[in-house]
DNA sequence: GCGAATTCCAACCGTATGTTTGGAGATTGG
DNA sequence: CCAATCTCCAAACATACGGTTGGAATTCGC
């Protein structure tokens, strides 16, 4: 039987975002954790160090995922709604991903790979500039309103419970675009 | 020395609120709920049953206050972008109320005192719906989507960072503002 | 005013948990 | 082919943690 160290990494990796999305960075287990990628537990830290450590590099392999490849193609409101929209679905596709974004928030005191995510960022808002010709800030903080809007889906469930009981995916979808639309239409008219 | 029940169970839960919300559910731990509310541990047994038992008596004495009292008064989008506004100041001289609503969604399968908090939540839908002239499930779509945008400001400062790193509460007031006005027009021309 | 009931705390208990260790199998270099 | 090195696991370790206990101080019923 071969060894494959890259493929132990890789499952104790998928494991800390399976782990660390469902129970978050104090609630995750290292047995766990171990145990779901079919490897020792001691085996985390001959690979990251520790617990933090899993839990750093779990954090900057899956967050870059959210914004990464996303943009507001074309002009216009519609293109933010869009946006929002493509960004949506990679969330259902991925739901672990904004579970770890909201995890990260709340447990860290510093974002994980920041250098990396911010020029992403800066590309998406500068998307969002363009389609709606708003500048800069406005873009900006327009783009972090359709994240939490979008991300919330999945992080607010209870509070989703409260407001909205009974909301599909779909008519929750439909709502956000409107909604993403709405802030662009404001950013085109301002402009 | 008299003996004041009433005040060591609040004092347990005043000290529950702050440490629950730094540190979510599996984050907080008993022993320093008991010092910082300056009463002994076994205490928290006595009165809340268990950790989760407090827990749940600081969610329902807390999650009531984000929405309780508020609403859209007078007509138009300017109603809605007011309502918002209020809402960020609340959760402003409460920090900690946001994040115990980010914890339960992320670490409870069931909402606490949902009962309690629906009627709240339709209210102040209703209240969009009328200022708007728009139907009950649009204007509840509208508020689930304004209340992630008000509370995210609390809840995900991470995201913050990597987005639009340097923001300013007013900064960010404004643009939540100037969003939710613009959810609400786009309600109030679908009408 | 006195016995029963209540509030409270210090110390304790059992276990869960992050981390380390020792050594057995596999791989590599020469 | 063999010694050094590396991967991996089972077991052990120290401690942190949620929860309990026994008894002292205080209050309550009468």
């Amino acid at each position: 039987m071969a060894w494959d160290t890259d493929l132990t990494r890789e499952r104790l990796l998928t494991a800390g975002v399976r782990q660390f999305a469902k129970h978050g960075f104090a609630g995750a287990r290292i047995d766990a954790i171990g145990a779901d990628a079919g490897v020792n537990k001691e085996r985390v830290y001959r690979y990251f160090g520790n617990k933090e450590g899993l839990f750093q590099a779990v954090l900057a392999s899956q967050l870059a995922g959210l914004l990464d490849g996303l943009a507001a193609h074309g002009s216009g409101p519609a293109a933010v709604g869009n946006l929002a929209g493509a960004m949506f679905d990679r969330c259902e596709a991925q739901p672990d991903l904004p579970r770890l974004l909201a995890w990260e928030s709340l447990e860290l005191d510093h974002a994980v790979g920041i250098d990396a995510r911010r020029p992403v960022c800066a590309g998406v808002a500068a998307s969002i500039g363009s389609a709606t010709g708003s500048d800069h800030e406005a873009a900006t903080q327009a783009l972090l309103s359709i994240i939490v809007v979008v991300v919330s889906w999945t992080t607010l469930p209870r509070l989703t419970d409260a407001v909205a009981p009974g909301t599909s995916g779909a008519a929750r979808r439909a709502a956000v675009v409107a909604h993403a639309t709405a802030i662009g239409t404001s950013l085109t008219l301002d402009a």
